[in-house]
DNA sequence: CGACTTCTTGACAGCTCGCTCAAGAAGTGT
DNA sequence: ACACTTCTTGAGCGAGCTGTCAAGAAGTCG
């Protein structure tokens, strides 16, 4: 998965594998059948992580701040690991719309990601959390393309934390109607 | 620009340069010195169309309509051309941040759009189209992220326009100060 | 222990890649 | 018309790719 991940389908070559994990090109075959079967178990990982983390976003204690750490966390992936991004987006950028088995399953985790947001921004919308008038549905929408477009946009940025007042820009509007200066105080990781 | 484009830079083969345009290996030796020469010159080319995107955005009759159908756009290239994308996201989750000249190009062509959109803002806040109070930088940065999400996200959706609500989500706050119901008083949350 | 089955290995075939370069075509000046 | 220069061409090189398969290693059981 790691591999994948990070170089990408076409870029990662069986001797890639080879030496990263040690699978032979014959073992590989058996298993899997070819590489690309290889590669859908991988991506099917982290579709599986991905899901995981959608409930835990929608199940949080606090929803706006699980929210805001999340995407913060994609700009300090930016410069703690470069170059890797999100698997999901990275595939999705390669393969898509041709392969139809990969789409699938990023479109199934880009799904659980979406309900994960919109299950929790109505939690919050419930308990006073979100002011009432908000679409979640369509808010989660956002949060998520903004998050794989953070992920894109911060491969080109020497600093990716000066995107983190975009964060705080799409996040603001959902608690206070007037003033978007005020910020969401959190101090929760991962 | 569009082989590159819609292929990627690795993926895109000399046979395939020469059988789309003609150009054979040694003249293109000889005129660019390698493959990846080329490719630098599409991708400025690529990145010259959108800097003049940029001050058509910032300097339009309508701001918000403008950037409103900049985002759908998007969602209806997803459709007519499938599996294209934006060239610059395409090639920054590809080879960014390990190709410089390619991400000193992606980077220019991201500040020029945000710096388009920011402009735009600003004008639009002047003439009273966007509320004050809105911090244009931060916004701009926030919808060019929705815009190189929104090129990733519709590669997996069947139908790219259900995230047009998500357009019109980021767009909201930009005008909208308040919850219809709820009373615009000046009320200084801080 | 020996016969049989299953698993593991890595050299190899067949192909495509980016790139080179000698040879022929085309252009130029007198 | 001729000598000279510049441009254009595509076969071919070495390298790397995915996928194959015979041969050896390991495991299983009477």
């Amino acid at each position: 998965m790691e591999l994948f991940w990070s170089r990408g389908f076409a870029a990662t070559s069986l001797r890639d594998l080879k030496e990263g994990l040690g699978v032979l090109p014959g073992s590989l075959y058996a298993a899997y059948g070819d590489k690309h079967g290889l590669f859908l178990r991988a991506l099917g990982h982290y579709v599986g992580a991905a899901q995981e983390q959608a409930t835990e976003i929608a199940t949080g204690a606090t929803i706006l701040p699980g929210i805001r750490a999340l995407l913060l966390e994609v700009l300090q992936a930016a410069r703690t690991t470069p170059g890797r991004g999100c698997m999901l987006g990275n595939i999705a950028a390669e393969l898509l719309p041709g392969d139809e088995a990969a789409g699938r399953l990023v479109h199934s985790a880009f799904s659980s990601l979406e309900a994960g947001l919109e299950q929790g921004l109505r939690a919050a919308q419930r308990s006073g959390e979100v002011r009432p008038g908000i679409d979640c549905g369509a808010q989660a929408r956002l949060l998520l393309a903004l998050m794989q477009g953070l992920h894109i946009v911060a491969r080109a940025e020497a600093d990716p934390q000066r995107l983190a007042d975009a964060v705080d820009a799409a996040l603001a509007p959902l608690t206070d109607p007037a003033d978007p200066s005020s910020s969401p105080e959190s101090r929760r990781t991962r």
